[in-house]
RNA sequence: GCCGGAGUAGCUCAGCUGGCCAGAGCAACCGCCUUGUAAGCGGUAGGUCGCGGGUUCGAAUCCCGCCUCCGGCUCCA
């Protein structure tokens, strides 16, 4: 047989030869860092015979993700097996390698709760196998066989799993991997054998539910995360501690931005400094919606059920939202502008000449969203969104779709956020007939491979009304968190009868987009918080620059010039407490002032400001005048930090 | 909503195998200091131990219910 290596060189090997004998042909060091191999892309384990003709590359430490991968996986089938010895009764079920690490989902016996305080035992368990070398050996079996040896174990999980895989995928045979004391059923692959994984730690215990599904049983998962060396893994360790310390619940207190109480649980208290923050955004908003042809709105907060029911919401989302009762009249609490924004489009008569309408509404939303799903500022149940809606015809929808994007774009590179962008299509529960869903998910897919944009397929996410593009980004921890959104909606406009006279006099039915570039703006400050790890750019920080009188002497100086700053619309704050300069600079440090201004007898006599800049230090004297321009053009320009 | 964990002063935490008046640091307040680029010194005050019920001579500590938060799962218009 004969394989072809990554640098081109053809390999001529015995017929049979396995990845470990391709490794030792090419050299003893390689066969000794080999973990598996890749051909066809797929990794496969080091025992298996390769495939004849196909291009090879062998698998160490040093190949990134799929090295990583492996012995993760690996770690995941170590930890079933410390488990499974410590927990006697215990089913297992899945145990994969993730993004960070890995987790193992079990059903302990009735009465038994593992906790975090179980780790260090479960671990100590880990690591005897982990130096003992066993080696993980793949042996593939008739299905029978394999329904035979789990039945007689009790491992229903890996019963079901089988059952599905000749149901669904009509398998005859599985492969089982042994590593020690323990036998799984498993794909693979693996490392050859379980002393590859250099450094591994339980992270948390979580519940889980069997297959992700909320009626089955609940599992408990433990996850834990492994590398090749003791060194990456404290790395991983710093790197989450610092991580931990850019959470916006934490920067939201100690920055004084915002806070939360059990009395309104899911919903912010805004402080003056965040509150500023907030307003910022919105006038960003306002002033990048204008620009762009959008015009701003105001719809009420509370409608009766009337409305939802037209909308469809009243079938679907009730239970999500806060309804009341006045008179023996039922109303909710709105969940979303459009409804709203269709019922006001719905109360004129349109020319096709005034479309496209672009509607914008800082509006107030509440949503009733389960208790546990509450997250910080990401997952509120009180929030506002930049939201808008644009009425248009078939034929803008395309252009209309794309200048959404582009408005997104422009939004986000303010930030320098990277989004990840998502196609989501119809979902199971949706209103609309197949074709209007083909056709809108036609047209929205043809507006993203237009502008030649990367997007990830995301089937059956869509919202029920219509498909939709959203931009996701990840919080400090890596979750990914929505943001901007454009949804494309014939759904709407049909419930709510809405029309426009075309130019053959003739009525016709508008397209509703829907769309957000911050998505609410509490989710948009979490993430931006995250981001900046609270250094907010200038322009953004809710006290730009704070003045610093040296003594009492100089607090005059200080209000005055403060004064003046401020009446050029800079937001200026003066800390004259009599506590030492030293003391009152690290404090504005910590709450990352971009600029503090010391004056002390030569500023006040000379009209100038000593300029320090937050994390840069001391950079000298300037006339008021001049820091004033030099604050008011980054402000203006918005510059990055 | 589900599984697990947690809730003690404004913040970070100790105390929690039941029993001396519930402690510390930081912050706050008062006084002294009048300060030149990341913590000056001294003093004072501050807590229904998340809420409700129970066990007990006695509960922050044990038990039950609820609320909120944290990590996940499910959900996410």
């Amino acid at each position: 047989m004969k394989v072809t290596l990554p640098d081109g060189t053809p390999l001529e090997l015995e017929d049979g030869a396995t990845g470990a004998d391709a490794a030792a042909a090419i050299g003893p060091g390689l066969a000794r860092a080999a973990l598996a191999v890749k051909q066809a892309g797929e990794v496969r384990d080091l025992a298996r015979p390769l495939l004849d003709g196909e291009p090879l590359e062998v698998i160490t430490a040093k190949s990134g993700r799929d090295a990583l991968d492996l012995i993760r996986h690996d770690a995941a089938h170590v930890l079933a097996t410390a488990v499974t010895e410590l927990y006697p009764g215990v089913k297992v079920s899945i145990g994969p390698p993730i993004d960070a690490g890995f987790y193992y989902d079990f059903e302990f016996p009735e009465g038994v709760t593992v906790t975090e305080a179980d780790f260090p035992a479960i671990e100590q368990r880990m690591r005897e196998h982990l130096k003992a070398a066993e080696a993980f050996e793949r042996e593939d079996v008739t299905v029978a066989e394999a329904l035979e040896r789990f039945r007689a174990e009790g491992q229903d999980y890996k019963v079901e799993l089988i059952e599905d895989l000749v149901r669904d995928q009509g398998v005859e045979t599985v492969s089982l991997y042994r590593n020690g004391p323990f036998t799984d059923l498993c794909r693979g692959p693996h490392a050859p054998a379980t002393d590859r994984v250099g450094a591994l730690k339980l992270q948390s215990v979580a519940g889980a539910y069997w297959r992700g599904d909320a009626s089955r049983t609940m599992l408990t998962r433990i996850y834990g995360t492994a590398f090749f060396t003791k060194k990456e893994l404290e790395a991983e360790l710093e790197r989450l501690e610092q991580a931990r310390a850019r959470d916006h619940r934490r920067l939201g207190r100690e920055l004084g931005l915002f806070t939360f109480s059990e009395l309104s649980p899911g919903s912010a208290f805004w402080l003056p400094k965040g509150t500023t923050l907030f307003n910022t955004l919105v006038a960003l908003s306002r002033e990048m919606g204008a620009e762009r042809g959008f015009t701003e709105v105001k719809t009420p907060l509370l409608y009766e059920s009337e409305l939802w029911k037209t909308s469809g919401h009243w079938g679907k989302y009730r239970e999500n939202m806060f309804v009341t009762e006045t008179e023996g009249r039922e109303f909710g609490v709105k969940p979303m502008n459009c409804p709203g924004h269709a019922h006001l489009y719905r109360q004129q008569r349109w020319s096709y000449r005034d479309l496209p309408v672009r509607y914008a509404e800082p509006g107030l939303l509440h949503r009733n969203e389960l208790s546990g799903t509450l997250h910080g500022l990401l997952r509120v149940r009180h929030f506002i969104q930049d939201d808008a809606h644009i009425f248009c015809t078939e034929e803008q929808v395309q252009e209309e779709v794309q200048r959404c994007l582009e408005y997104s774009f422009a939004t986000f590179d303010l930030f320098g956020f990277e989004m990840q962008l998502e196609l989501s299509t119809r979902p199971e529960q949706r209103i609309g007939s197949d074709e209007m869903w083909d056709r809108a998910e036609a047209k929205l897919e043809q507006a993203l491979k237009d502008q030649g944009l990367d997007y990830v397929l995301n089937p059956g996410d869509g919202a029920f009304y219509g498909p939709k593009i959203d931009l996701h980004t990840t919080d400090s921890l890596g979750r990914s968190w929505q943001l901007g959104t454009v949804q494309l909606d014939y759904s709407m406009p049909e419930r709510f009868d809405l029309s426009y006279i075309g130019a053959d006099n003739a009525e016709h039915r508008p397209v509703m987009i829907h769309t957000a570039r911050m998505g609410s703006f509490e989710r948009f400050i979490g993430i931006l918080t995250e981001h900046y790890a609270g250094d907010f750019p200038v322009w953004l920080a809710p006290v730009q620059a704070l003045v610093l009188p040296i003594s009492d002497r100089h607090a005059g100086a200080a209000e005055g010039a403060a004064a003046q700053l401020r009446r050029r619309g800079l937001r200026v704050d003066v800390d004259a407490r009599t506590e030492s300069i030293g003391r009152r600079i690290r404090e504005a440090e910590l709450q990352k002032v971009p600029y503090m201004l010391v004056i002390g007898d030569r500023e006040a006599q000379e009209g100038t400001v000593a300029v320090r800049r937050r994390h840069e230090g001391d950079e000298g004297t300037l006339t008021l005048e001049a820091f004033a321009e030099r604050l008011e053009h980054e402000t203006a320009t918005r510059a990055g930090s």
